[in-house]
DNA sequence: CGTATGGTTGAGGTAATTCAACCTGTGTGG
DNA sequence: CCACACAGGTTGAATTACCTCAACCATACG
């Protein structure tokens, strides 16, 4: 399917928003959009890096499994964030759809004949890895020395912003994109702990669960407190 | 003190290698040579940005301190690495010269305006900063669910690795760069965890100390084996 | 010589992992 | 329509790797 740029949801958040008019119209034309199913795989760690991608609708994880089997999530990416290692030949990790999403899909060498011609491509994507980067040593950060609870506060916190529409605003009731795997993933810990973590979340009135994905933020502010 | 690029060490792999000859010669003109000793800081957080760097000869730590006072590094930069945020008004994070080092300075308004007149320039951020995404991906999957002796491990390998001159090839005798405290910081784990781990590699004989800070790989494969 | 700073070692406590059982909803095939 | 399997989730008991606290050692330095 062909890109319809002016009906994006990410139009004024995506790399090509630093694009004129017609140099974006160029890029629509090599692009195409592509829906994924939850659970499916965009990228597989080895594959030919023959695309990179905007995300325009869902949301991806960046997933690398361990010599045991272990999936540790390496980051999240949100709508308007990309997809592709631009200097790559081929995928370092896995990139998979943790809810129904929709990419915006580009063929690499044109991709890079576009970066190459449009200056303002490169500076675009450059803020935007420059982003991620500091996304990722955040994670760092947060990884360190926090108990198991201060982290999954975070992460329920950060689900809230990104579930609302607004980036600075948190949603008080939502549905987790994760499993209890994921989350154990995200947050380097067990599935049990995840579990144990959040009943006690529950039974300390920060939270209350609906179902197993539900999550209703009853105290936000000592939500945050907890977090650290 | 003024650049002077032609005996630069790091000439064929900062940044500035994507330029021609005259750009280089116009960037040289905006920047200045500094060094700094051990110990001392380059950026501190919360400081204005006025300026980014290349770093041509010894090493730098990106470290954080939470609020308990625990410093956590975020990551390592090497010669030839890039520093600075491009696009963040204010330092994220504090900067600090871990051995005596040398850097190549530009005040932030005239980099800018060097990233917009000379295209290459961009592309070679672009591509440094994916570098710096991956590694520190690499470091969150390595912090996952591995045994402090496995962290210490990969940590003494890319140490090693970084000591010698080839990328590629392991110093199989050097002097660590970090105290106990700061190899502690990289791995997110205590200064007494750091000692006991270190004597148990050695009983093990897969390494040997020599001092408080030299290092001897005496059995790098099996040090492999276990960095997993 | 006294004081930092960095490093090692020991004893004890604890949070998180491991292993295991069990629950719940969903889909599939007889 | 029921039976069954299966994936995701919860809960419990036991273990353990790491942390905390604390003492002590070595080296450098004014």
């Amino acid at each position: 399917m062909t890109l319809a740029c002016e009906s994006c949801p990410v139009r004024e958040r995506a790399v090509c928003a630093a694009l004129t008019l017609e140099e974006r119209a160029e890029l629509a034309r090599i692009g195409r959009a592509r829906s994924y199913a939850r659970g499916e795989m965009v990228f597989a760690a080895g594959d030919d890096l023959d695309a990179s991608a905007t995300l325009t609708a869902g949301l991806l994880k960046i997933g690398h499994v361990d010599a045991d089997g272990n999936e540790r999530i390496l980051g999240l990416i949100h709508p308007a964030g990309f997809v592709g290692e631009m200097f790559a030949p081929i995928a370092n990790h896995d990139v998979v759809a943790l809810t129904d999403s929709r990419l915006c899909l580009f063929p690499r060498r044109e991709y890079e004949a576009a970066i190459a011609r449009f200056p303002a491509l490169a500076l675009a994507l450059l803020r935007r890895s420059s982003g991620d980067l500091h996304d990722a040593r955040a994670q760092i950060a947060l990884d360190s020395r926090r108990s198991a609870g201060a982290k999954l506060a975070s992460l329920l916190l950060a689900l809230a912003r990104s579930a609302s529409h607004s980036p600075c605003h948190l949603a008080e009731s939502f549905d987790l994109p994760l499993t209890r795997g994921e989350m154990a993933g995200v947050l380097g810990m067990t599935i049990e702990t995840v579990s144990r973590q959040l009943g006690r979340l529950e039974k300390d009135g920060l939270i209350a669960r609906v179902g197993a994905r539900g999550i209703r933020l009853t105290d936000a502010t000592r939500l945050e407190e907890r977090a650290g």
